[in-house]
DNA sequence: TGCCAGGCCGGGT
DNA sequence: ACCCGGCATGGC
């Protein structure tokens, strides 16, 4: 297995080249972004990041200031827009609270029981948790998404029904420990999957990695 | 035009 | 411990 996925990431990034994730230009943004595409394409997440950016409310201070209502109708086109405006308010909450509103203070502390505690917010699950995590924090660790489970069950790699922390344990132990790694390879499974390994397309015949 | 997108929660078995 | 409906917009 461990020269399986080692080479699965040799092809792809010989293929695709850098990913340079996470889109956005702070670690606060990563986060609003984490959160926004839950289940959502990610180009309706840039929409709705482009209303907060125009509204000036990618920070701390403004996004806490904004009124449920308010935040909700700036985040329209993500979708689920209700509920995602409580879970990004239920979030800040969290970090001032835990952390003073200081994202530097949080990353101080250890990856697993921060990832607990992420964990323990409400619209915070284990994808959203790793990807802050990962790509707003630089942790170590290895983020799980619906193409991660696709694309490796297609070929055979998991079962259809393998759990977020099997696959994920999977990824880790046989990956080299890197942060730079995980970055990139989670990049590149979601770009493979955007283009060969979309739900409706079961037998991709163009897929580049055979 | 229906199906899908970088999930997660809560209630029911 | 699983299973499933709900949440919602915009692209193809």
């Amino acid at each position: 297995m461990r020269s399986i996925l080692n080479s699965l990431y040799q092809r792809l990034y010989s293929h695709f080249g850098p990913q340079d994730w996470w889109p956005a230009d702070s670690p606060f943004e990563v986060i609003i972004g984490a959160i926004l595409t839950q289940n959502t394409n990610w180009l309706n997440v840039e929409r709705a990041i482009n209303n907060l950016r125009e509204n000036k409310s990618l920070s701390f201070s403004r996004l806490s200031k904004l009124p449920l209502k308010k935040l909700a109708s700036l985040i329209r086109p993500a979708g689920y827009y209700n509920i995602k405006a409580k879970r990004l308010k239920d979030f800040l909450i969290f970090l001032s609270q835990s952390y003073r509103a200081n994202l530097k203070k949080m990353s101080k502390e250890a990856t697993y029981p921060l990832r607990e505690k992420l964990l323990s917010v409400k619209g915070i699950g284990p994808e959203t948790a790793d990807s802050i995590l990962l790509y707003a924090l630089n942790k170590k660790t290895f983020v799980v998404d619906a193409y991660t489970k696709r694309i490796l069950s297609r070929h055979g790699l998991i079962k259809q029904d393998a759990t977020y922390d099997q696959v994920q344990n999977l990824f880790m132990r046989n990956l080299k420990n890197n942060v730079k790694l995980f970055n990139e390879y989670h990049a590149l499974l979601v770009r493979l999957g955007k283009e060969y390994c979309l739900k409706s397309k079961p037998k991709c015949k163009l897929c580049p990695l055979g």
